[in-house]
DNA sequence: TTATAATCTTCGCATACTCGAATAAAAAAG
DNA sequence: CTTTTTTATTCGAGTATGCGAAGATTATAA
């Protein structure tokens, strides 16, 4: 252990990091950018920072792995963004997007003491309000359910969840938390149109379409 | 309005004049310097951003001011502050030398919508969990007591709170939790002795002396 | 394979925040 | 009114974080 004064903006980055690599599909540095909102040549010396302090790996092809310690740190940052999310929506009232916005600045101060005593202020709660897994301790029995977008027309599914990458988009959350589309909600895939981009869903009685880009985010079995 | 981007660290020399500013005495930069723990080349930078900003402005004898505008701001860091003190410890059960530094971490990270939510839930507190009054709304008829060195021997009194600079002390802070001294808790003051330099009490059956540097951290009645 | 698009890199620059050393100014003590 | 102590200031420096412009590289498509 040398110095590791972790900074707020390096959570942020490990974050986005290992929210990429757990949908699949390389992680490199114009998707990092791109999800922090940053400019390429801004990528380029926070990655030789994050090298540099022993976070991340840049192998072959530019792909961006994290340490061992780089990602125990962002599993930190993810589970306490998660508790925070759960103490905003069950405890403070909060509605789903300002929940995940609040929480995004709320996880880089809350101590390990804090954590732990959140967790079972809330009886170790093993999903967020969005349906994704707290990484920790007893979420090993985890069974991924499948992309929205995969799905057969036809089929009677459950959303299992809003995936991180649908958390950060605010109007998809919007839209969810609106069509009271929660992880648990009986949903009914009407139609499945690739070539149009769209998905008809049934919810509730009510009818509605969903962007396949939107549907991606979302999880169900 | 302009561009207000608060920092954190503006933020925290707000509060600190703020608080120095409650304990009487002109505040000029030294202070606030040994308040934050920073040196003065770099008081005298800050001193500059904060009067380009609008929050203060330096008077004859160079004593430090807050503007409406600074003010503003740092009673709502205060009021974010307290509020999370409570809720660390009346909802989390964390101990008082904690409470004080989580919260410290947490009140920049606190929007006005979870503030205002936080100050529901814990039922509209008037005070800090050491008795301080939090600024905001109903707090206005609230009437100060004394500083415990102050107090005539002999006399009973209550204690009312841990002054702010109290607790910055935590050494004091632990000693209150220690021996039971929370706010409400009666004080019998048995012997004042300023040239000791000793203030001896009696609390709960228990003699105790404290130094006369910390007795005018608290305040009775 | 060549053209196009995506990606990465370097360079110079900017701001916020911090330090220490040296010095200047002001206040307090004698 | 000096001397001493306390305060304030300037200067040079460094780290973390960010940007844009321009160029280099790599991947994809034609």
């Amino acid at each position: 252990m040398q110095h590791p004064k972790i900074t707020p903006a390096i959570e942020d980055y490990l974050r986005a990091i290992y929210v990429l690599g757990e949908e699949a599909q390389p992680v490199i540095a114009a998707r990092v950018a791109d999800e922090m909102g940053v400019s390429p040549s801004t990528m380029v010396s926070t990655l030789r920072r994050l090298q540099k302090e022993g976070y991340v790996r840049v192998e072959r092809r530019k792909e961006i792995h994290l340490t061992a310690k780089g990602k125990r740190l962002a599993e930190g940052i993810l589970r306490r963004h998660f508790l925070t999310e759960r103490l905003l929506t069950d405890v403070l009232g909060l509605d789903w997007v300002k929940a995940h916005q609040e929480a995004h600045r709320l996880e880089h101060a809350i101590s390990p003491e804090v954590e732990e005593r959140l967790a079972r202020l809330l009886r170790h709660p093993t999903t967020c309000p969005h349906g994704n897994p707290i990484p920790g301790q007893s979420s090993s029995s985890y069974r991924k359910g499948s992309p929205l977008d995969r799905v057969t027309a036809g089929r009677e599914v459950a959303l299992e969840c809003i995936t991180e990458a649908g958390e950060r988009d605010a109007r998809l959350l919007g839209f969810m938390q609106h069509h009271h589309l929660f992880p648990g909600t009986k949903i009914q895939v009407l139609d499945v149109a690739p070539s149009l981009g769209i998905i008809s869903l049934k919810v509730g009685g009510n009818e509605l379409s969903l962007g396949i880009e939107a549907a991606k985010k979302l999880r169900v079995y």
